[in-house]
DNA sequence: CGGCCCATTGACAGGCATCAAGTCCGGTGG
DNA sequence: CCACCGGACTTGATGCCTGTCAATGGGCCG
């Protein structure tokens, strides 16, 4: 077949999507599964609401992840845009037979069942620890990957702090005097807001390690 | 036969369970995926290393849970038997063609998938709460159904303070203070060591959920 | 009986949450 | 274009919580 002939069978599924506004829910923690979504550009959060009513960011999920997947009946957290969004919708019928194909080809479990679930539980490692600038670090060093590079070098960082520190279980002061306290080590520099440019990636993992200083 | 070899034998009778002795590891974090171990009886744990080379717990298993699904090609974490252990071992390929079974007939996911992540995510949620009571008692309170009962209507813990400590991200000191508080508000007793009575639960949960005294 | 590990208890200091006030920024409307 | 306004960020002072250290007790096993 033709290559031109396959882009254009292609060209609908990447073309089209769904657009979402920051701030806006793609579904609820307990309502049915019925669909996996599929994040094409822009950053959602994964939230928890405590018994005591704290808003818990259990995950970030970025382009490319899946989330939603029917591991259970129903939706185990609430997902939120970020910022604005762009997304695909599986349903999920089409969805269960792509995980049967693959078992069956593969001998696998679809990649993308492990992304949904690794970031809650590198969650898990990075809050079991102590101190502020560890937390902060190891989550800059988690997610860095996964942000969009600028020209100059710096990484784009479109999370407010009030929404890391419900990441981190912290609180929006301390995250904000963490970022401070990196800044006068000359390891991270916030041009802009939302803007993060990583000066000292070295320095930003060894305190992550707990190696700091 | 090399000695390698004749520990991965683990011959797979299914009517016989393979017993551990407490404090032996199951499978290490990197190992590849080869066998799902499910527990027939006793109390496991998922351990993980952080960077600084603290000891975190990331979950407690009991009788009936699978351990060791192969949502990766290698283990996420480790496993140890906490108490005596009996468990099955299931070969990855079996297991797998169990998965697809079960997508294809019942349209969903392998209840055992959802059995392995549930208490990490449910973790995080712990430990994202502040208070050392709240902590405890939310610990509680999610375990206390998966506990084997005594006649007295008393549940065995069978987990030694220090491990406990570290699934919830505090000191063993901390634990053991606490435990102290909730038998002096008569919430429970704890009439020998690794043996504890719910005299209130209502309170436990009452604490469990923010809204403690 | 002795040794070891775990649990327990107390004193102390440090870190972080809390509260409060002030600043910056983007958006909105005149 | 500018004034206004609201939300997010920033900064400081204060107190409590809990981690740390040290010592003791207690149960289990060799």
């Amino acid at each position: 077949m033709p290559v031109h002939q396959m882009s254009r069978l292609r060209t609908p599924v990447r073309t089209i999507g769904i657009s979402a506004h920051a701030g806006e829910t793609l579904f609820l923690e307990g309502e049915h599964c019925d669909h996996v979504f599929e994040l094409r550009s822009g950053v959602a959060r994964g939230v928890s609401v405590s018994p005591d009513g704290d808003r818990q960011v259990t995950a970030f999920f970025f382009s490319g992840d899946q989330i939603g997947i029917p591991v259970t009946d129903h939706y185990r957290f609430t997902a939120e845009a970020v910022t604005d969004l762009v997304y695909q919708c599986h349903s999920r019928s089409r969805w269960n037979d792509a995980l049967v194909a693959s078992c069956q080809g593969e001998g696998r479990l679809l990649p993308s069942i492990c992304t949904e679930q690794d970031p809650m539980f590198r969650r898990g490692l990075i809050i079991s620890r102590h101190g502020m600038i560890v937390r902060v670090c190891a989550f800059l060093v988690s997610i860095i990957d996964r942000l969009p590079v600028q020209q100059d070098g710096a990484w784009l960082l479109p999370l407010p702090q009030v929404d890391i520190a419900a990441y981190l279980a912290i609180t929006p002061e301390s995250v904000c005097r963490t970022l401070r306290h990196l800044r006068e080590r000359r390891a991270v520099a916030m041009p802009q807001r939302d803007r993060i440019m990583i000066i000292d990636r070295a320095a930003i993992e060894r305190f992550a390690s707990g190696r700091g200083c």
